[in-house]
DNA sequence: TAAAAAAATGAACGCTGTTCAGAAATAAAA
DNA sequence: TTTTATTTCTGAACAGCGTTCATTTTTTTA
């Protein structure tokens, strides 16, 4: 092991520590409200350092966006273990619906902040790769859904985003403080009441 | 006519050009781009005064808000002459998806920016009315369907919250630039190519 | 031990939302 | 009309933000 090589690894440790500093405030008191300053404080390193490490603010974010997909993709884990299409289809949506509640800042960030985009639509790759995964795993469990004979008449593709749509933005509503601010008769469960629904109308399809 | 009476309605008018002046800026070059120097500026008038009229920046917003909630209902004006609450349902969601890709600042504002809840929950009456009031047309109308035979074995509201999610869902994930992320075969009809496959579901529902 | 390279620093810049003592304009009173 | 009182408006000043970069400190190489 060179000198070099010890180095590379020192430095993605200090990248890594950043993050898990920004991760820590993040969740503890919201993205918004947390600064370089703070993160920079956490980790007993200047403000200067967190710039030698990351580009700005965006590239923090766009980092964090991607492990919070790898954390969404735990929660996936199991699933495709499920021979059943429809039936993978019914509890993927509830581990998303999990997860956003589970992660509400880390959701907010991977589907809702401008940040990680903005952070893509600087850098040389601009696909959104982490996003394309994961709706592709919906697409393919659809696929599945219909060459055993479900949503007929349907196509793979907006149908997926159908479903997506759904979930998200049950979650986004919740979020985003929209539930609380429409007083639900049963407000602690609207989601999963909301998703039962949904459930209910693609029993028999 | 006393002199009160045309110091409120100036009062009135100057706290009317700011909203206008902050609107144009928004939608010219997005909320968070805009700052309260550009808005004073925009008017002709100081910092200072803009804080006069309005608490924080938060009051500007949640006025604005409320503004926005007034144009949707624009949007919504022709529905309710429609008879068949199916039909209405299904014009209802077109018309939401329409609303929210002319005006994208506007819907973010409406929806997704945590500045209007924020301004909520420091102000005496805590209760989201605008949300609620449109939430409510959307629960008038299924309620209607479900009267009149449709979505059997289905709840009101927790159906009602599942169509709002999914529309709202759609306008999220578009104005956020997540479908620019995942990159559809058809990406300038994804949106309603999606609410058309809700169409098809509820069909025969 | 000295020179070179790499890593870390924190003061400084221009920006933000917000405040508030004082100036300017208007209304009321003399 | 002139004086006083009231209302309206102002913009410098403040603390905090993301970001930069000349300088210092630490580490590696010679």
């Amino acid at each position: 092991m060179s000198v070099a090589d010890r180095k590379a690894r020192e430095k993605e440790a200090l990248k890594a520590l950043i993050l898990k500093g920004a991760k820590k405030l993040f969740i503890e008191k919201g993205i918004e409200q947390t600064t370089i300053r703070n993160i920079a404080d956490e980790i007993d390193y200047s403000v200067g350092t967190v710039y030698v490490y990351f580009k700005d603010k965006t590239a923090i974010l766009h980092d964090l966006h991607s492990i919070g997909f790898q954390e969404l993709g735990s929660y996936f884990q199991e699933l495709f273990k499920i021979k059943d299409p429809m039936e993978r289809l019914r509890k993927m949506g509830f581990a998303y619906i999990k997860f956003a509640l589970e992660n509400q800042e880390m959701y907010d960030l991977m589907f809702n902040l401008k940040a990680p985009m903005e952070f893509l639509e600087k850098s040389e790759n601009e696909d959104w790769d982490e996003g394309a995964a994961t709706f592709n795993r919906v697409k393919v469990t659809i696929e599945e859904c219909i060459n055993k004979g479900h949503f007929k008449g349907h196509n793979v593709e907006p149908l997926s985003f159908m479903v997506w749509s759904l979930v998200h933005g049950m979650c986004c509503l919740e979020i985003r403080q929209r539930t609380k601010g429409v007083k639900f008769s049963n407000p602690d469960t609207i989601l999963f009441d909301g998703y039962n629904e949904y459930l209910k109308i693609i029993e028999k399809m």
